[in-house]
DNA sequence: GGTGCGATGAAATCGAGGTGAAAAGCAAAT
DNA sequence: ATTTGCTTTTCACCTCGATTTCATCGCACC
């Protein structure tokens, strides 16, 4: 679990981070807000919680705060300040925090909001991509197929993966080898290399171990097709 | 946006409602907590929100709390009360509340956090992290394996309780190496490091010395999974 | 028959992750 | 300040599966 820290007390900063840690959360604590925006920027995916003063230098915690949102950023926040009053309050959560504490305030509490938030937080749902009886499982790196009963689970590697992703999302539609080729992988330029087609034998004879059809179709001379309805003919 | 609201004061409640109804909140206002429960048993997806009193007749606020988390019933809670001790704080939040308002309060800061609770997930993670028979005990670093008897308790480092906390939050999930170092670890920018491989070992290690089939399976080149039914196959 | 293109199986290469031992960190005890 | 014991990281290989290459093969079409 790790956290961003923005405090500009050094004191507090130091106590905060200090608990934190002994409650084994991994955290970053940086002192203002530009830094901050520059750490939420980009890995934003690594925190699970943010802790925002709403006194900061450059940049303040609501301004923080609104950027985040406007930018679609779902990271929980905390909003940490010394002004108590109902107005400061509702404007920090009106800018998108979650949690709004007032100091001086008992690190026990600190924990106890971070607790509920965190059994809020999103839960980024594994996405999947289904075309016909297939879906791809991104959380699992798997191939679904359903059946009668329960869908069968083919695990798939990365490349195999890449290939059937980008197969399905143009199904029934003819993607040439080369196009594959310069989609997939880094193609050291004029190289003749069968890359391709030796990841479809290995993908074909995959799905033929687990039973299965294989949806993927060679138009000889033209390239692959994934039918979402087949068979084509015997 | 439906609200079940349980407040026993009369003139606190008819005030709340009527701001609520001004804010074009649909209410329904019940003064007792069992009353309140037999509202939630039955219909609580037509609620948004609850808000709870503390001190109730019959059942209090926190046990209705702790009655809808036990039901794995994830309706946001806002508890409400007079008590405004750190401590009494604290127990709320850890009986399952999201937010906790000190008597007296602005109505327009319920209003604020009535917006930030909605903005929130719909989703709850469960309050103990516990992953098939494997459950995390914050309290004593330990990692429990539930057993025919006893569980078995398996003492854990900091980083092992954090690798682990990690993958059983993302449990049936793959997650790759990367991940997990930025999770866990202040990468020191481009770093090549094999922390996370030495970790894995340590924990399966340890585990093994337990007695105990690893649920961590490796997807090579992909990442890392723990496994809620293992094991995959022979 | 020759040509072009993809399929094939075996073999070579890559690279992520596993390993044990040793070093480095860290903190409580002396 | 040192020692001691544990945790964590690094280092220097190893292993094994994933991926690519290579040399051929088969087939359709001219």
């Amino acid at each position: 679990m790790r956290i961003l820290l923005v405090e500009d007390e050094i004191d507090l900063g130091t106590a905060i981070k200090q608990v934190l840690i002994a409650e084994k959360y991994v955290v970053d604590w940086v002192t203002d807000g530009a830094q901050a925006w520059s750490y939420l920027e980009n890995q934003w995916t690594d925190y699970s919680v943010a802790i925002f003063d709403l006194l900061l230098p450059r940049l303040s915690g609501i301004e923080l705060c609104k950027k985040l949102r406007s930018h679609q950023n779902p990271l929980p926040v905390i909003m940490l300040t010394a002004l108590g009053q109902p107005e400061n309050r509702i404007a920090g959560l009106d800018a998108g925090a979650d949690d709004y504490l007032v100091k001086p305030f008992v690190m026990e509490e600190l924990l106890a909001r971070l607790r509920a938030l965190q059994r809020r937080s999103p839960q980024l749902q594994p996405q999947a991509l289904t075309v016909g009886k297939f879906s791809l499982d991104y959380a699992n790196n798997a191939l679904l197929v359903a059946t009668d009963t329960q869908p069968q689970v083919i695990p798939l590697t990365t490349k195999e993966f890449q290939i059937l992703t980008y197969l399905m999302q143009n199904s029934d539609r003819i993607i040439s080898g080369s196009k594959i080729r310069n989609q997939l992988w880094d193609l050291d330029q004029e190289t003749v290399s069968n890359v391709v087609a030796a990841q479809m034998r290995l993908l074909r004879r995959k799905l033929a171990s687990y039973d299965c059809d294989c949806p993927i179709e060679t138009i000889p001379s033209q390239g692959y097709r994934f039918n979402t309805q087949f068979n084509t003919q015997s």
